[in-house]
DNA sequence: AATTAGGGCAACCGCGAGTGG
DNA sequence: ACCACTCGCGGTTGCCCTAAT
């Protein structure tokens, strides 16, 4: 999946679709070196053919070294749960209080898991149709009861997460020492995708 | 074994807020 | 005050994988 898109009568090359591990080490390695920046100026020195928007999507969503991946435990289920009820989809400001969690993450949580057992309550408790209901606020509160922790634990299955984790190597990436020429190998980020448990 | 459907996740898109010139 | 640019956020889409048929 190699789409790309010339964008004006310059020829620049803009990529989309999923990172590779070359672009993902280029990224972090410049990231190591010089820090995070202003993302359109850092794509194009480090050589990117990646938007500014997507190479921050990257490294917050997945590179950035204290990403935790996989697992959310059913007491960060309980808190997105609470979170979520007090602010609704202010996904963000949720996951500022989960630490190494990203917004994106907690949201395709919520979305695929905690959405879904939900309407599974609406229909079984009230009969009414799930379509109607704006599950943003008032339903999330009105049904976290049966939210309790031991609930959490049945209902969530962590395997089902992990699984599809095989193509691509795992955050958080335990930064090497800091030397000033800190480059990573593709040995390096193999290395820690098995210690990762692949 | 092949096909289909659904789930789960990564990434893109559009918009609004903030900032500097 | 206006404009251009960047950032951050939330919604949505597309793709891959697995389970079911």
């Amino acid at each position: 999946m190699d789409k790309s898109v010339c964008n004006n009568s310059q020829d620049v090359e803009v990529r989309k679709g999923p990172w590779t591990m070359e672009e993902d080490l280029i990224l972090m390695n410049y990231i190591a070196n010089h820090g995070e920046g202003v993302w359109n100026t850092l794509a194009r020195a480090a050589g990117l053919k990646r938007t500014g928007k997507s190479c921050r999507l990257r490294w917050l969503n997945y590179l950035r070294p204290d990403v935790r991946r996989g697992n959310i435990t059913p007491e960060e289920q309980l808190l997105i749960m609470e979170l979520h009820a007090k602010w609704g989809n202010r996904w963000s400001k949720i996951a500022k209080h989960l630490p190494g969690r990203t917004d994106n993450e907690i949201k395709n949580y919520w979305r695929t898991r905690i959405q879904k057992h939900i309407k599974q309550a609406d229909q079984t408790f009230t009969g009414i149709n799930p379509e109607n209901i704006n599950h943003d606020q008032a339903s999330t509160s009105q049904i976290s009861s049966s939210f309790l922790p031991d609930h959490a634990v049945e209902t969530y299955s962590p395997t089902s997460f992990d699984g599809h984790m095989e193509n691509n190597f795992h955050g958080p990436f335990p930064f090497p020492n800091e030397s000033n020429d800190t480059v990573w190998s593709m040995e390096d980020l193999w290395s820690i995708q098995l210690l990762n448990g692949d």
